[in-house]
DNA sequence: CCGTATTTGTACGTATGTATT
DNA sequence: CAATACATACGTACAAATACG
């Protein structure tokens, strides 16, 4: 158990571990949990506990329960959104990445939505994100030093980068983002093939982790052709 | 106790009760409502159920809960919100509305994302959104021609034309936006005070009715400078 | 400013109801 | 029908934050 879970209620730090399983891929989407009792006994708890757990789990769409029948994982659509499907991002088939620049860097706007001081540093990337070996959005990240050292090699490969986080126990708990409008530069115009001055959805994105603190923050300024945001309310 | 009667658990019939003294006007927005032992008297109930119903009625948005506080009905703006706050606009303070232009039109994409035929006609609506008297949007706005006349006059002079809809028992049951990016046109930046080739967020949006079918259609262009479009996800 | 009372939050235990398997 | 598993509901105790004299 970390050190700051400590002070988190036991049914927060039990949720927290459910969370965990089922990010790891322990617990699969459409796959039966273990009991009640069996929880309870495998965290030594009370139902209750236990109960407080499951129901907030629940509320929040991740789990199924039924009166009589075991609980299950929610077959959500793909790994991330379990956030009641009120949020969606399209994109292209085959998604690649490639890295610009990396780096240890002190930025004052991202050592501050990072919460982190003045005189840190933080790990910085940038990244030219494809869809179907179509530039469609360029990316500078900033990640707390000792989260960045972890992703470093990682993040040259692969597209997202929380599945790398999650496999070494780095989890987010919030993510939010920013929408806004921007024109593109000259530099940027280059790198997504378009012309400086056409319109880019700019999207500035903070994610906390577990324990409420920061654990990413990133500037992301898509093509608006090859890309669109949608939001849903209510349903 | 018997039982045999009651066909709605406990905790629902006293979650039941509670709506409609908020719903009566007996607890009124930002009134404290009475605490837990309280409610154990009236009800005759345990902690456990009174506070399954207020977990419940706060989840939901409708109370608001403190530790070490009176518990209080929230103050939401009536009718509509409760749409689990994964969702935020922020705006000015003194916001009000002037109609540029208004009609009766066949407009092709609008009746296609109202689901009517094509020989129809909708109610358009061009407005001007102003925070503190400063223009911040330029609005299309499309509606079915029944709906169109009975907000006809109301738009003139309101900044929102949803609480006029719930007065005509009008309800909207989701909204579906998508966000994309745009540069203002000579038109468009004159309207708002700005330079042509400006970057705007141009929200594209669909309402639905209880019954699901198309009670508004909109699109809105935001000066990047006076609004903010955020989305949480998670926590 | 401080201490106390009030109020909600967390956590335990137990018993019984009810739907599913 | 029986066993299992979740749902409801009672009770108790203490912790933590707030409100108040």
């Amino acid at each position: 158990m970390s050190a700051k879970q400590r002070k988190l209620p036991l049914y927060e730090q039990i949720k927290n571990k459910m969370l965990m399983k089922i990010n790891h891929g322990d617990w699969t989407p459409g796959e039966n949990i273990p009991s009640e009792s069996q929880l309870m006994e495998r965290f030594n708890v009370s139902r209750t506990t236990i109960r407080q757990a499951l129901r907030d789990l629940a509320h929040q769409g991740i789990i199924e329960t039924r009166r009589g029948a075991p609980s299950r994982v929610s077959i959500s659509p793909k790994g991330k959104p379990r956030s009641q499907g009120v949020f969606h991002h399209e994109m292209g088939n085959e998604m690649t990445v490639k890295v610009l620049r990396t780096g240890v860097v002190t930025n004052y706007e991202a050592l501050r939505r990072l919460n982190l001081g003045k005189s840190e540093q933080v790990f910085f990337l940038e990244r030219l994100r494809l869809a179907d070996r179509k530039p469609i959005a360029y990316q500078q990240l900033f990640l707390p030093f000792e989260i960045g050292k972890v992703v470093k090699d990682y993040a040259e490969i692969e597209f997202d980068i929380f599945p790398k986080l999650g496999r070494e126990d780095i989890h987010y708990s919030t993510i939010k983002e920013q929408v806004n409008a921007a024109v593109a530069t000259q530099y940027e115009a280059d790198l997504l093939g378009i012309f400086p001055g056409e319109p880019l959805v700019d999207i500035d994105r903070l994610t906390l982790g577990i324990e409420g603190s920061p654990i990413e923050y990133s500037r992301t300024k898509y093509r608006t052709d090859s890309f669109h945001y949608k939001v849903e309310i209510g349903g």
